[in-house]
DNA sequence: TTGCCTACCTAGCGCTTGTTAGGTAAACTT
DNA sequence: AAGTTTACCTAACAAGCGCTAGGTAGGCAA
């Protein structure tokens, strides 16, 4: 396979994204992501194998690029608290730098069948765990309250998480100002200091 | 229609409110519907017009819960904060009350046709706006520190909206319980108090 | 020049979909 | 008893779905 038919491949890929984000992985048929490509729908299959070949590979280049986002904090030698700034700016980043994906990796994994489904679940289970392990380790520390550390860990996620749903690049705040903003709120609160 | 038809257009509803919840709007055939309720296919459309029928019925009477459960809050005399308390407490009922009717509402609205689209997408940024005024008036008069407000209330929003994905009337934490975490957790942080 | 490969084409195929239409048993009303 | 209504039945219908198979133009290699 040649970089013609690999950028080919990623073109078919960027499209059905767009439609998954957009509409949902059932409400897309084949032959709209063709349509998208200015193909026929025949014309997929060979790229292709399945219809659910293209939602795998977008969820696994998602999980991909969540992973080495964090590893790299979680490998570090800061202390947890900073580890956990850094970890939720990293997740931060990687959901702006492509919004279509994070949103796919939110909302369309139910649609995979198994073994992709169970092999999904194991990956962001082991990817929450990892966030999981940071968070024990800071209330651990002391440098967070008494809070349940499964319950703490769930907050921060889903809190992350929505980005997806209206970051935009054109908008006014940078990745970096939604990373800070979003880990001051969740460390410190809303409430004004002192009251 | 006598009181055996509703009770029958209730069961119906319910069972369309969980295959949506667990499957998707559009991954689920008015056919499985049918098998749901013991009947023919053919046989839903004694009830029903179409199959949106029943998902926009299923999210108006969930907006509904919501307002009837805001509503009562906001035109309290409460201090903002306090009405913000209460806010997030009542929203956190509704949820915790039917899962999966907070499942659809999240999910599912996008499969919606115009008219109904805008019309739901209407309502929803009513009950934003509610959100957003107490979060405003509460930054104003001091009660919350000098945050975004429009952020501040998607981050609100968005942490309250993801109990459906795990919360469970057999889990160890009512609802009361719930509430009352995720707004001291929201208010005060996940940092220890002091640090 | 010939043969091979690739990325597309067309034309389906078998199946599922949402929905409709005519029918009917049972319950209810007159 | 007769007529009406209701909630279901069956049997489609038309459309769309994911996918396959045979074909081909163009590019490339021998």
């Amino acid at each position: 396979m040649g970089d013609v038919a690999t950028h080919r491949r990623d073109e078919l890929l960027a499209a059905a994204e767009e439609l998954f984000a957009r509409r949902g992985f059932q409400a897309t048929s084949v032959r709209e992501i063709a349509d998208a490509m200015n193909i026929q729908a025949g014309s997929l299959y060979a790229h292709i194998e399945t219809k659910e070949d293209l939602l795998w590979e977008i969820l696994t280049a998602a999980a991909d690029r969540f992973f080495d986002a964090i590893n790299p904090v979680v490998g570090s030698d800061l202390v947890t608290i900073e580890k956990l700034r850094r970890a939720i700016a990293a997740h931060v980043g990687v959901i702006t730098n492509s919004v279509k994906s994070a949103a796919v990796y939110s909302t369309e994994w139910r649609h995979l069948t198994e073994p992709h489904r169970s092999e999904f679940a194991a990956r962001r289970d082991e990817y929450e765990k990892l966030f999981r392990s940071m968070v024990r380790e800071a209330i651990r520390e002391g440098a967070l309250g008494d809070v349940d550390e499964k319950f703490a860990t769930l907050l921060i996620l889903s809190s992350i998480n929505w980005i997806y749903q209206w970051y935009s690049p054109e908008g006014p705040m940078t990745p970096e100002d939604i990373a800070r903003r979003i880990t001051d709120l969740l460390l410190n609160g809303l409430r004004r200091a002192g009251t």
